[in-house]
Parts: structure tokens; sequence; C-alpha cells
DNA sequence: TGTTAAACTGTCGGTAGTGACAGTTTATGC
DNA sequence: GCATAAACTGTCACTACCGACAGTTTAACA
């Protein structure tokens, strides 16, 4: 199997073929590694689901129709303890911890796909997580050293290939972005509100006018362009505008 | 320096010494691959500036006195670089990127620190970035031969180390915990209200009645213990319950 | 069978917030 | 000196939202 070198090709083939093509890297990564299947999720999490921004995988198209018949909610479980955890995680141990997964581990052995393997999670911009997972045709018990002579390596080529892609896109979203030019009395006010303060409230706290908080709110309406105060609150601490209270 | 030996030397001790100590793994890490200096910051980014959540380095107290005074403007541009990127950063493209931080680089030169390094991100749990960056005492020619070889070992290392010190603290907060138990109509309106919709408005969307969604937005309010919606939907937004409009 | 939760709905009297009219003073930059 | 921005203020007519009274049906669980 794979050799120092075989890592430094891919060093340099990941250098040098940018825009990186992902089956040709998973094609790379498969002949180099002995991996069966990879497969690539960069997703926007939202509270009970996610809304997949890029997918990428080996699985052959009779394999694909057979897991989206599992339904959504087994899909779905996967991907999010993927998304969530911060350290590798191998299909083990998901196993072990969602017995609701049950199902895809028993489809996955029935069209003969090694359920031996592990996700990556990947570093991803602020609202966005990304996840590779590759599964391997080893016996369990031989799992845990083929992780600790290939792990960094593939750990390392993973997140290059996804820093690739997202590079590749990078130029239209920069999350730091400066947010509309609100006055310190604007952010106040807007502040008080998202502690549920009513105009008389803050008016009180802040020595002024109903009047004036009336002014202060509306001027920060029309700078964020929104509609409410409960827009513009929304807005302003999903933009970070606002300390939490 | 190091060989793969010292590699799986450290991957044991990560598994072996938790709950980590982060200056006993940076002394082993120096030791290995003739580290410098290592830099570790885990925060909460916002808008303008990042809230620290965790800090570790090697730097003596003098060195950290001479950076202090550098002004917390240069410290956060070359901090927020970093943390921003989805690819490991080396310190010569940072110097390249943001002249602002030459008298950070001055600086370094003046302390007799090494200026060539590299800094990798971490995948981080949701609303946090992390960050550990290493300077290395070679010629700025030799850097790309160094983290040819040793690069793999330190980006699966520090991400691993990261892990670590995050899984200590998960216990406490699972960050896609469910909160009060809101429920999907509960959340929808709160949504719709967040986005600048009139009661009037998301009733229509909906297809329920004005009075329907009042009954749910008052239950919203009550469970997450607010006393408006402007205030309901801050704390909504803040915790990830509702997604982004 | 009884209780609870979720989803749904009407009426009434009241208030908090809204836009549209008006204005003021002070500081800064061209 | 003039224009702009920031902070501050009053009045009027209107609307969106509020709590407090009322209710409904369905499903799940003990």
């Amino acid at each position: 199997m794979a050799t120092r070198q075989g890592y430094f090709d891919l060093l340099d083939w990941l250098e040098g073929h940018k825009p990186i093509e992902p089956h040709e890297f998973f094609a790379r990564m498969r002949a180099t590694y002995g991996i069966a299947h990879l497969f690539y999720a960069d997703v926007i999490p939202l509270a009970k689901s996610v809304r997949l921004h890029r997918l990428h995988h080996t699985l052959p198209h009779s394999h694909e129709r057979a897991l989206v018949e599992l339904g959504n909610g087994v899909l779905l479980a996967a991907l999010r303890v993927m998304l969530s955890s911060v350290r590798p995680l191998e299909h083990g141990a998901l196993r072990e911890r969602m017995p609701v997964l049950k199902p895809l581990f028993s489809l996955a052995t029935l069209l003969d796909l090694p359920v031996q393997g592990i996700s990556y999670p990947l570093v991803s911009p602020a609202g966005r997580a990304a996840v590779l997972s590759i599964s391997v045709p080893v016996p369990q018990a031989d799992l845990p050293i083929y992780l600790r002579h290939y792990g960094r390596d593939i750990h390392t080529l993973s997140a290059l290939f996804h820093a690739a892609l997202v590079d590749s896109e990078q130029l239209v979203d920069d999350v730091f972005e400066d947010a509309p030019s609100l006055t310190p009395r604007e952010r106040e006010v807007l502040h008080w509100s998202a502690a549920g303060k009513s105009y008389w409230e803050i008016a009180t706290i802040l020595g002024i006018s109903e009047r004036t908080v009336r002014f202060f709110m509306g001027n920060a309406r029309r700078k964020l362009d929104v509609v409410s105060n409960t827009q513009a609150v929304a807005e302003a601490v999903w933009r970070g505008l606002i300390p939490q209270a």
C-alpha cells in the first residue's frame, strides 16, 4: 500500500491540479490507501436538518438508490453526528452510539460494502460544516493499525481537498465583512430591545425621551434594511452587532 | 528530528493523558519537531472582535508584555486572518497579505523569535473557531521541506489536541442540544417573525389564522422565558434555534 | 378512561409601536 | 459659511400586538 511517496504525490497533485476534480481526487485516494469508498459532504447545518451545499461520493448509482430508500431520517442522523464531532469518528463508534443507524449498516453489509471506516470533520467557513468519510475493506481488528499508519495522511489530504474546494468559492463571501455603521446609541437601543425592554423602559434606562428611543430604533432598522424591530434584532444578533444580554 | 515513532509516541500520549495538560503537549511537540513556539487560541468570533475562550502559548512573560504593548489591532488582525482560513496558512503568506502586521514581525525579529511558521485552523463546535500556530527556527527556504515532512503530523496532532480539550468541556454544552422544546410550529413562527413578517403575513404564509400565530408565538415566549417577541427572536438566534433567514 | 400535548380558532378592551409631519443643538469637515 | 452626522424632542392618526376570557379536535400515554 501507500508509502511516503504516495502521500507526497497526492500533496503535489492537490497543489498542481486546481480547480480540483473531486472524483479524480477520490480515485487517487482509493488507489493510494486502499480505500473502498469515500463520502464527502459540505453542508449548512440547520436546527433539525442540513442544507446540502456540496456532495461527492464514490457509491455506484444502484447503491445510491438503495440508500435513499432507507429514508432521510437514518442518513440525516448519521450525517449530523459526523458533522457535529470535532474529532475523527470511527464507524464502529457511530454504530454503538446510535442504534437508529442499524438499518444503514445492515444495508451496507447486504450491498457488500465494507462497514469499517472513519469520518473526518473538516474546518469550514462560519455557518458551514463538512465531513469526509471513508470505508476500508479491513477486518475490524485491523482498523486501528490502518488508522495509526495512514490516519495523518488521510486527515491532512482531506483537509487540503476541502480547503481547495472552499477556496474556489471564497472570493464571493467574506464572513468577517464590516457591518453597517450603527452609532453607539443605535446599538444601545438595539441591545435593550433585544433584552426585552419597551421603548418607555429604554428611555428611562438611558435618560432620554421615548421619542428619541424611537428615532434611534428607526435609524437602526433603516441601516439594517429591515422592516421590524424583531427582524432588526435577529439580524444584529446574527451578525454579532450587539452583545448577548 | 522526528521519526515515525515520535509521531506514534505523541498519538499515544494524547490518548493516555486525559485531561490534556496543554503545556506538556507543547513541550513534547517542541522536542519532537524542533518547534520554537506554539500559540493556540480557541475563540468565539464576533463581527468586529473575538471573545477568547481558551489561550495557551509558549512565549515567556517578558515577550508576552511586549506583544501586548503592540496594541490590540495588530494581534487581532493576525488572529482573525488565521481563524478565518480553512487551510493552513504560512506566516510568510500572512505577512504578504497584511502589511498592518509588519510591526508584529519586526518585534518578533527584535525579540529573536523565529518568524517562519504556519497556523492550522482547527475544527470547532458551531459558533467557535480555533487555531494552533507554530514558529520554527529554519531559514525561509527550508520551510517548505520542513512542512512537507512534518506538516501531516503536526496538523493531525494539533486537531487531536484541540478535540481533546473540546471533549473535556462538551459534557456541559452540547451545541446541538434541544433547547426548550419548541414545537415545529413555534419555530416556524419565530423564524418568520425574525424575517420581518407580521402576524397577518405569517398566517397567510402558513395557511392558519392570525390567532393561531399569536398562540404559537405566546408559547414560544413562555418557553424561552422572555417578555417580547423581539427578545424571543434575539434569544432564538443566539442559541441557534432558528436558521438565519 | 383521564390527562397532556399539539394544532387550531374567536372576541374584547387595551397598549406598544409606527410613519409622517414638525423641530433643536453641537461638532466636524470641506 | 455650509453641509452632514449625531443626539435629542413633540404631536397625530393608525396598526400591530397583547392578555384574558372563551373554545375545538386528535394523538399518545399511563
